[in-house]
DNA sequence: CTGTAATTGAGAATAATTATCAACAAGGAG
DNA sequence: CTCCTTGTTGATAATTATTCTCAATTACAG
């Protein structure tokens, strides 16, 4: 594990501490698929860091998300998924969810286009509502191929 | 309760039948605001039909999910919400969350717009990835005007 | 190094949803 | 109209995801 200057520095602006277990869950992301369960994240520290429990994936996933390090998710098949804001944010995606099996496509076609409509919309949305945008999604359901 | 031989035919056509306390739920929705959880779409058939249990509502918002008649969102607080298909077609439009109240707010603006975006992006989605979409959701996330 | 406040692990507690099962009722057959 | 079959219901137990509690531990400013 390296402790990287930079993160602890992002924590510590955000008022909290860099601890092991936060590195450790954090870690998890760079080697895993996307859409992760709180219940897969803590199988997958659970190998290397047999120490950390459940509850404190629970909030240091909170906490991530606070600190916008991770993005959550929620395709309704009850529980809440999470994924690495830079890989959203490097490689940007939307997604479609399979109503059928919950299988989740991920798509980054056409998405010069949808950024700049994206954009566009929350300009105008935010000016008429007063509401300040810090993110959005987009979810298409239907059928993936298989279940067709 | 007007029971519409429309919506009996439509029961009727995916396999089910008719019943009075799905007639009754499925009027809670005319009557009532949007973004219903099942505890609040729950309380406010008991007032009227105080033997429909809770285990039956939520057996039928899946059913009514299921014929199309209702949408199932949801906001990330950990409850599904559910809206009226018709009402969700007729005055199209998306939700904008705020991430510190919960509240939900609809809107309807530029939807000419994005309308014709989505479906676009619908058809050529479809077409790559060979997926069958039947509907979208369109979430921004933020803060609301009192939560600035 | 040390003191202090943040953080943690384990397990209990909560909240939403689903499963179970005997009683009941819708609607087709006669 | 009545009977029968099968879908549906209500009550409650069970399950699942998530949060809370609290004593023990640890990060890190001084």
């Amino acid at each position: 594990m390296v402790s990287s200057p930079w993160l602890h520095r992002r924590f510590r602006n955000a008022g909290f501490r860099l601890t092991l277990p936060r590195e450790a869950i954090l870690n998890v992301f760079s080697k895993n698929p996307q859409h992760l369960s709180a219940e897969e994240i803590f199988l997958s520290v659970h190998k290397n860091y047999p120490g950390i429990g459940l509850a404190t994936v629970y909030r240091t996933l909170d906490l991530l998300t606070q600190v916008g390090l991770i993005f959550k998710f929620d395709f309704g098949d009850g529980k809440s998924r999470y994924e690495l804001a830079s890989e959203a944010i490097k490689g940007h995606h939307h997604h479609m969810v399979c109503t059928q099996c919950g299988r989740i496509i991920d798509y980054s076609d056409f998405m010069e286009k949808e950024v700049g409509f994206i954009k566009g919309l929350e300009a105008e949305l935010s000016k008429k509502h007063k509401f300040k945008i810090h993110t959005h999604q987009i979810h298409f359901y239907g059928l993936c191929q298989r279940c067709q």
